[in-house]
DNA sequence: GTCATTTATCATGC
DNA sequence: GCATGATAAATGAC
């Protein structure tokens, strides 16, 4: 059974989600998923209003003040876009076809 | 009113619904005719959507969760497998 | 960059 | 108490 061909190791070692010094795990393996915590996102939240795409200097920045790598810090800007689209289509989806506005 | 409308588009997303069978019926059945490749085209998915009175990203939702939790234990989806399996063996003759 | 995914986690149904 | 649908991190194709 193959599907999708993702690199998936449970690596024993206890991967706490605190990602200050990534060691390197030697045949890479898939980082768990560690949900931020409120502090997190609401700081995230606050720059992704202001700006929908964040330049190079925010990202470190943001990323040093949270404690997340620069690479977290861009994959959960491009994914936060993906559910703002996401978000606009259910809108649309919902509130046509709805009387009464 | 506009607040009201918004409030309940939100609750609407936040409040989980189980599909009916007949939906369910569908997803399996495209599912496990489809195991060596469960991926749904982006049409395929429409078709899936309209015939289960679901929206396209359910569809997708449903897929992924389905493929992952077979992968994870295949052993407890097998009677299901050998049902599907049995029924499309039958539409297949007919 | 987008976007379809994988995977874990969350929230609800029953 | 798990089953199930939706969402949140993370990856990879392109």
């Amino acid at each position: 059974l193959k599907w999708h061909l993702f690199c998936s190791k449970p690596s024993g070692a206890s991967s706490f989600c605190q990602e200050g010094l990534l060691l390197t795990c030697a045949p890479r393996t898939r980082k768990k998923r560690c949900p931020y915590s409120k502090f997190q996102i609401r700081e995230l939240e606050r720059e992704f209003f202001f700006n929908v795409y964040i330049n190079k200097e925010k990202r470190l920045q943001l990323s040093r003040m949270l404690n997340l790598t620069d690479r977290q810090v861009k994959i959960w800007f491009q994914n936060r876009r993906m559910k703002e689209k996401k978000l606009s289509r259910d809108r649309l989806q919902y509130f046509s076809g709805n009387p009464l506005l | 009113a506009v607040m009201i409308l918004r409030s309940r588009f939100l609750d609407a997303r936040r409040k989980r619904r189980n599909f009916n069978k007949q939906a369910t019926e569908i997803l399996n059945e495209y599912f496990y005719s489809h195991l060596s490749n469960p991926y749904p085209s982006e049409e395929a998915k429409e078709e899936l959507a309209k015939k289960c009175g679901i929206t396209v990203s359910q569809v997708s939702n449903w897929f992924g969760n389905k493929r992952i939790r077979y992968k994870k234990n295949i052993g407890k989806f097998q009677e299901e497998a050998n049902i599907y399996a049995a029924k499309t063996a039958v539409t297949a003759t007919n």
